[in-house]
DNA sequence: CTGAAAGCGCTAACAG
DNA sequence: CTGTTAGCGCTTTCAG
């Protein structure tokens, strides 16, 4: 395995013209560079990362700390890990993966044993105990999600409360007169309280806004029995002072919301159920990513949580704290979802 | 930062004995055994990851490539990827992420700037180019799948065969005597000529051991044309040879085998065009990992894909290759997958 | 059972 | 524009 020394002495260069050769950190006449290129080439040389990092001090690694373990994701953690992973890579960085359940002393290790440059957080809980830890770090932080204390942190998540107004603003607009949001389930309502408060709070208020009736059924557990409860409770609701069944014509019945990917099934089931077809009888607007959506079945209309747009949106602000300018501590970046209308929402009242 | 010099200055011993208090590698005496870790812990010491890389030519990390940018996957990726996480934090290792988009050089460049100490290569294809330039590599590699060629690799995979057969003797158990296989989408057929084989030959194998029919329909594209189409052909299939439609009370209809989990929303979708209830008028089995069989609607039947439990097969012959004992090259390593019913089997002829 | 010292392969001042 | 040199912090012989 060959070394810089190597290829010093094959191009007939110093080692540390190899060094700058390869860092740019240094002019080199043209000739030079191509001789060196050309050892490079024909000792196929690779640079000893541990060397490098231990003469460098920069590893050219960053920590990604994944919240596994808890994880019944709906689906949109792979393609931000996958995000990160190749926009690490097109900045010359290597992703280290480290499991969520190794708690606060996963960031411990990865400083003291200057194991990466930076760290990226996924899945940050509103009073998340990994915070106050993390904004002691010497090596700069990012978060996924948004903590009550960002604690100076730079901070990138979905904007939730957009999220929220866009489900139902998308609803009142194929004429739904009644809605209900189906929230989240007990766990995240106590682990979560950051997004889930800003979804449930921004639905409301953009149905008041809008003049319509909105009723929040939360907490929700993903149980069969919790949902079909839930979804119940939510059908009866839209019935109260509509007086019967189906007599106004124009009615397009109730506007479902359902704020967590993970029930999406189960409520679909459950409708099924009560024999309430989505985009008949009632209308159906998750919070999933696209690609689950237009999986289940029948395709689900959803407000996508793009977890790729902000994954790109957490490479782009990582790569500015690993920048040469000092970027200004702190700062919270929201990435706007987008609704898309599938299989499950009425065509609406203006024939459409 | 404290470096290990320190730690020795306040213990008062010399750098090496915090070394060999640190690795086991030497028999120390209780007391300054002591002395050292009370050092360690009051200074916080962590060892400098790339010195001790460099130093000591290992580095305490397996490099992961997985299959992202093709990955349609139906779950099972994720579960994977953390036990394998978990399983090498157990062992004080860690996790280097790489992306499979990168191809043949990922595994270059592992092995050349000495990032890893061994590489776990995921969803190997049967005539996969990266095996022989993972064969020439002096890090140990080891295969998620069975490659045509192992090439004196360690593989470790599912048993697709066993899987193939569990899907057809647990339909004909239920009395099924009409079998139908929805076989992989063209992509995979050309790709990963390894499982798809294996899986189908098994299946047909089992069915004729047991006498029944048995059709596969293959190659099924994951578009919702495609999989209504082969459910069509697949019932009519089943129905040819029966004569009527309903006479033989104890005919359970057609036992539907769907090998491809990625399918499997848009199979439930195009049966419920039909009028055609799973548990009902026909059984549906699946091959899909069981939590995400578990969240279709209706929860159908499946085969499991276990990667959990191939994941931690995978952790144990990782670990096996980076053992002291040379573990004889090569070998392959089938993990045998479990069928569970769900909603979506017929009762089944005796009552049950 | 413990210490002293020689590198591991690279980068980054210093010198020209 | 290029070469020389001193470490980065650890492991590991080689001596006791």
């Amino acid at each position: 395995m060959p070394t810089s020394k190597d290829v010093a002495r094959l191009a007939g260069v110093s080692q540390s013209t190899v060094s700058y050769v390869m860092s740019g950190k240094r002019p080199i006449s043209e000739e030079v560079r191509q001789r060196v290129q050309a050892a490079i080439e024909e000792l196929t040389y690779h640079p000893n990362a541990g060397a490098r990092a231990l003469a460098g001090r920069r590893t050219h690694v960053v920590g990604l700390v994944v919240p596994f373990g808890a994880s019944a994701d709906p689906g949109g953690l792979l393609p931000f890990i996958e995000t990160i992973a190749s926009g690490a890579r097109e900045h010359d960085h290597d992703v280290l993966l480290v499991t969520a359940d190794e708690g606060t002393s996963a960031l411990t290790r990865l400083e003291g044993r200057r194991l990466c440059d930076a760290i990226v957080l996924m899945e940050v809980e509103a009073r998340d105990e990994r915070i106050p830890v993390a904004s002691g770090l010497r090596v700069p932080v990012l978060l996924v999600g948004v903590p009550e204390e960002p604690d100076g942190l730079v901070c990138v998540d979905l904007d939730f409360a957009a999220a929220g107004r866009l489900a139902v603003e998308g609803l009142v607009e194929r004429g739904h007169r009644r809605i209900a949001v189906l929230g989240y389930p007990p766990e995240a309502v106590e682990r979560d309280i950051g997004y889930v408060r800003r979804f449930g709070d921004a639905a409301l208020a953009a149905a008041s806004a809008a003049g319509v009736e909105c009723a929040l059924v939360s907490p929700v557990a993903h149980t069969a029995a919790a949902v079909r409860a839930a979804v119940g409770r939510a059908l009866e609701t839209a019935r109260d002072g509509d007086g019967a069944d189906d007599d106004g014509l124009d009615d397009p019945g109730l506007g479902l919301v359902v704020a967590s990917g993970g029930a999406v099934p189960l409520a679909l089931t459950a409708l099924a159920e009560r024999g309430v077809v989505p985009g008949r009888d009632v209308s159906v607007v998750a919070m999933l990513p696209d690609a689950t959506a237009a999986a289940t079945s029948p395709p689900v209309s959803n407000v996508s949580t793009e977890s790729r747009d902000v994954s790109r949106r957490a490479v782009q602000e990582l790569f500015r704290l690993l920048g040469d300018d000092p970027p200004t501590g702190g700062g919270v970046h929201l990435v706007t979802p987008r609704l898309t209308h599938r299989r499950t929402t009425v065509a609406g009242p203006a024939g459409a």
